[in-house]
DNA sequence: TTATAAATTTAGACATGACTAAAAATTTAT
DNA sequence: ATAAATTTTTAGTCATGTCTAAATTTATAA
């Protein structure tokens, strides 16, 4: 049985990791699940004990196969929860993180598989993140940072990195959406911005903007 | 804040209670959370000090008002869920229990609002319990008299109309209590006598008896 | 009414998941 | 290569919610 507490770390785990096995240390555990890092190393020997991670001391963890499922049907979980949330009870995509937080960690097989057949079997989640099947299989995404779109090239926006609150709002106001066509007029050198148009409309953009904003060339 | 495991606890008490504010002692508490009146007396303690319960020692408890809301909402939750999970994703009533036990425990104001949304406004649960509304009334289940049960119909036990030390005697000398399950056999009409099943053994009664019993039907 | 039984509370312990402070190992920089 | 800085682990503590065993209070019965 795998607690609540301990399904958060395999999920950070893996996000640390970028589903390569590449090893994680204790410190980016701790950063990341915001707290100490001895707190990380007990919770570690745990996941360790369960042969959920690889664990050498002073050398960090990578998930064993065990514990790449279980992450992968908690991130499976959580965002099907969210195209509930956004597609049946009309929550906005910054609004859906929180409560998925939570719905993420019931624990029964039917109410996954058939919550699956209820949306339909969604392969994305409203912010673009691909959703695993019931096998633990990761759909691969190549995913494009707006940044490394060339003037003159148009592209879609198909996911962001950051999501929070703030960018989320950020991005429904200048009416950037997934799906969204995106055509990147000039870079500046300078500060990096990004003059880039949207539906015949001019905008600049930050390198904060253009770095957490995935985008797929047509 | 309420800890997941309060919030079971005051589920508890307030079943046990029938939403009277009846008194409810430790050992019906512990005996309904399947733990020992030792780990009863420490939740009640907690409980206690949140203002949640009135509690004087070796006297049992109630809810006070802000207990009974918490109470409430956790029930309302429980059972729109079930509602859920039933209309939309095809579980039978006797699968639904266990999920929604999880489920209640979900902090969302929001998630729980657009939820009774989308269901529209249930008012019973599949098990033909009352869902209380957002403001925490729980819609007051008719209370019928024994006599009033056709045979062969089951009811259960929710109160007494005649409190005398001598019939509340008799129905703890039967077995009979807040929470029983009675099956109606059959009834005389000379006498008005009843014959019934309480945990399949039979039992004569008189009158004076199902005049004097509440019950709910299922 | 006093002895016995039952219910309740207290005391002390344990597991989980967190913390601080200090020790140990590793990495970096001179 | 070694000193300094950083990372990681250990040791000891705390809060939550559970337990057992013992003490205390209340209820019951001769």
């Amino acid at each position: 049985m795998v607690t609540f507490s301990e399904e958060n770390y395999l999920k950070a785990i893996y996000h640390l990791a970028m589903r390569n096995d590449a090893i994680v240390s204790t410190n980016a555990i701790a950063k990341k699940m915001h707290t100490k890092a001895s707190s990380a190393t007990d919770m570690i020997k745990k996941l360790s004990e369960k042969g959920l991670v690889n664990y050498q001391k002073y050398k960090g963890v990578h998930l064993t196969e065990k514990g790449r499922l279980a992450a992968v049907s908690v991130i499976r979980k959580h965002r099907l929860w969210e195209v509930f949330l956004v597609k049946k009870l009309n929550f906005s995509w910054d609004e859906v993180h929180e409560v998925a937080e939570q719905l993420e960690h019931i624990k029964s097989e039917k109410l996954t598989q058939q919550l699956d057949v209820f949306l339909e079997y969604p392969t994305k989640d409203p912010h673009g993140d691909p959703i695993p099947d019931c096998n633990g299989n990761m759909p691969s995404t190549k995913k494009l940072l707006l940044s490394k779109i060339e003037p003159n090239n148009s592209c879609i926006c198909i996911g962001v990195k950051d999501s929070s609150s703030n960018f989320l709002q950020f991005l429904d106001k200048h009416n950037i959406a997934l799906g969204t066509k995106i055509i990147v007029i000039s870079k500046e050198v300078f500060d990096e911005s990004m003059t880039i148009e949207i539906n015949k409309i001019q905008l600049v953009i930050s390198k904060e903007v253009t770095h957490n904003l995935f985008v797929k060339t047509n």
